[in-house]
DNA sequence: GAGAAGCGGAGGATTTTCTTCCGGTTGAGG
DNA sequence: CCTCAACCGGAAGAAAATCCTCCGCTTCTC
C-alpha cells in the first residue's frame, strides 16, 4: 500500500472514519461533555449513550473506557476554548468588550466547566494532562493583555487577575449547566452582573490579592 | 410510666435524648449537609458516616433511611436560614449593608445549597416538602423588603429582583462548597464581585425582567 | 454501680455499572 | 445496483458499589 492511513500527528486531522461513524463519535464527546458536567464523571456510560442514541458497544468501540471518554471530551472542551479565546482576541481594539463577548459565548457554550464537575484527587490527575496544562496556559497568555488593556483604560476594576476571571466564568458555566433551557434568559441576566461587578468602580476594594496566572492550581477551568 | 417520651410536635423540642447521642446527630446532619452539596444526595452513607466519625449502625439508628437523612440535612438548612435572615433583618436601618451582610454570611456558613445538589427530579420533589416551600416563602418576605429599601435608596441596581438575589446565592455557596478552606478568600472575593454587580450602576442594564418571588420554581435556594 | 441507651462495623442481599460479543445494518466505491 | 468491510445495537455475564440489619461491647445517667 502506497500510503496507508498514518497514525495522524497530535490531534489534528479527522481520521479517516466512515462519515456515519464519525458523526455519532462527535456525538458521543458532545454528550459526554454535558453529561460529565451535570452529573459528575461518574455518570453510567449507558447514560450517556442512551442520551447521545447510541448503544453502549459503539460508545466502547469509540473509546475504550471511561477514561479515554473523559480525556476526548477534555480535549475537546481545551481546544474550542483556546478557538474561541483566539477568535476574540484577535485584532481585538476593544479589549473590555473582546473579555464581555467571550465570556458571553462560554457560558453559552457551556466551556470550560468539564473540570469543574471533578472530585479534588481527579482534578488533580486531569490538571497534570500535559495537554490541560498547556491549553490553561495558553488561555491566560491570551486573557490577560485584554485585561491589562481594559484594565489600563480604566473600563475594569484593577484589583482582578485572569484567575479570578476565570474561576468566575467557571462558576458561572457550571450553573448554566444546571439551568434549562428555558431559564436560560435567567442565567445570562447572571452573567452580566458579574461583568458589571468586573467593571470599574471607585468605591468597595476587593479583599486578598488578585488572583493570577500563577495561581492556576486552583482554579476549576 | 406518668409521662413516656411523647411524639413531641412539629420539629420543636430538642428530644430526651442522651448528650452525647445528641452530638452526634448533630455531626451527622451537619456532615451530611456539606456530603450532600459536594458529592450530590447520592454519597454513599458510609462516606457520610466516616466523615462523621461515626459507625452506619449508628446513621442509621438515628435516620431510617437516606431519604430520611436527606429530609433532616434541609430541614436544619432552612431553619439556619431564616434565623439568620431574620437575623440580619430585624431593626434594620442600612437594607443594603444587611443585604450584604446576609449573603457574604450564607455562603460562609454554606447555607441554602443542599437543593443545588439535587438532580432535577428529585429537585421538584423536594420542593413540595410543605416546610421547604414555606420557609421559601418566608425567606422571599423577609428579603423583599430589604432589596426594595436598597433600591428605594439607589443603593442597588432596580433591574434586579429577590429571585436574582437568591439565584446568585445559590450559585455561590455551591461554589463555595467545593473550595478548599485555605481559597475561601478566593471565594470571598467573587461574592464581593457579585455584590458589587448588584450596586446601582447607570449604565448597562440587565436584559429580561427581574426575577421575583413568584418565579420561585426555578431557584436553586 | 447497674442498666438503659447508644455505638461500631462485619457481612449478606441487592442494585448498579462495566464491558464484551456477535448477528444484523449501512455507507462507500465500483 | 451490488458487495463487503466497517459499523451498529443491545443482551447478558462479571464485577463493583451500596444498602441496611444485627448483635456484642461501650458509655452515659441516675
Amino acid at each position: 500500500m502506497s500510503h496507508a492511513p498514518e497514525p495522524r500527528a497530535k490531534g489534528a486531522a479527522p481520521a479517516p472514519r466512515r462519515a456515519d461513524a464519525q458523526r455519532n463519535r462527535e456525538r458521543i464527546v458532545a454528550t459526554a461533555h454535558q453529561a460529565f458536567v451535570q452529573h459528575g464523571i461518574g455518570v453510567p456510560m449507558e447514560e450517556i449513550a442512551r442520551r447521545a442514541e447510541v448503544g453502549v458497544g459503539t460508545l466502547y468501540r469509540h473509546f475504550g473506557d471511561r477514561e479515554a471518554l473523559l480525556r476526548a471530551v477534555i480535549a475537546a472542551g481545551v481546544d474550542s476554548l483556546i478557538t474561541l479565546s483566539r477568535k476574540e482576541t484577535d485584532h481585538e481594539t476593544d479589549p473590555w468588550g473582546a473579555l464581555c463577548r467571550f465570556v458571553r459565548r462560554c457560558v453559552e457554550l457551556r466551556l470550560g466547566a468539564p473540570l469543574s464537575a471533578l472530585r479534588p484527587r481527579l482534578k488533580e490527575a486531569v490538571r497534570e494532562i500535559p495537554e490541560v496544562a498547556h491549553a490553561r496556559a495558553t488561555l491566560v497568555e491570551l486573557l490577560e493583555p485584554l485585561i491589562d488593556g481594559a484594565q489600563l483604560r480604566g473600563e475594569m476594576r484593577p484589583d482582578v487577575g485572569a484567575g479570578d476571571v476565570l474561576i468566575l466564568l467557571g462558576m458561572l458555566v457550571r450553573h448554566e449547566c444546571e439551568t434549562s433551557e428555558e431559564d436560560k434568559w435567567i442565567t445570562m441576566r447572571h452573567v452580566e452582573i458579574v461583568l458589571d461587578g468586573l467593571r470599574a468602580r471607585s468605591d468597595s476594594p476587593l479583599p486578598g490579592r488578585p488572583v493570577e496566572g500563577s495561581d492556576s492550581p486552583r482554579w476549576n477551568v
